[in-house]
DNA sequence: TTATATACATAAGAAAATTATGTATATAAA
DNA sequence: TTTATATACATAATTTTCTTATGTATATAA
């Protein structure tokens, strides 16, 4: 999933989600695209993995699509659901908590 | 490897090297109970994981081991070898960096 | 005597990635 | 013009890393 880095695992699914809320629908290689801008080139979402994730969520019923031609290309629209902001709300929290006790175990935040 | 949270996958090796870092030596059941310590219960190492774990990191000659028997029961010693030290270096480094770019990606960071 | 804590180990299975491959169109470069 | 790159999707095989389950063994508290 990165360039050389395999911590991301397990993250993908909170990524693709805190996108989505914040960009209302996206297609799969614009969110790898825009994975890359945020991260400066150094995350590269693969498709192998990006694709059978965003399956995954539609399946579970957090992700809603729609299909769309453009330039003669197909585009599959993402769009949160409902159910799709909750989890989004508590993966994050759940990153959140992971951070936290990562930077715990790993003394990166000086107890000042 | 966690009470609900599969995101420490990945982390494990980093986790343990920076541990026996801090504390020169430090057998296997030990190090589940400092990390069950130091986030107060949240993350609980598994034996299944952290075992097999610490055989892979000494064979690749991260970690050194010393074996004693304390009341009765064997305990097994690790302590980071030379090339361990560097190596939890470069972990620990990839783990700042991962934390930061999740941190971007996620939005946590406010770019005040 | 039963449960819990200490202390190690490994095998089977699950989950989530990587790598490789496939289809197809558009455009820039050689 | 044909080759490479970018866009856009998809899936199969494999690998990695974990969880769960199981096993051995001693010490202590209920």
């Amino acid at each position: 999933m990165s360039t050389n880095n395999e911590l991301f695992k397990g993250t993908l699914q909170t990524i693709v989600l805190k996108l989505l809320s914040e960009n209302d629908r996206m297609y799969g290689y614009e969110i790898t695209q825009k994975v890359k801008q945020i991260t400066k080139g150094e995350l590269m979402l693969k498709e192998g993995a990006l694709y059978p994730a965003l399956h995954k969520l539609e399946a579970e019923g957090f992700l809603e699509t729609t299909t769309e031609v453009v330039d003669n290309r197909l585009r599959k629209y993402y769009s949160l659901s409902r159910s799709g902001n909750k989890e989004m709300v508590n993966k994050l929290q759940e990153a959140k908590d992971f951070i936290a006790q990562l930077q715990l175990l790993l003394n990166l935040k000086p107890t000042t």
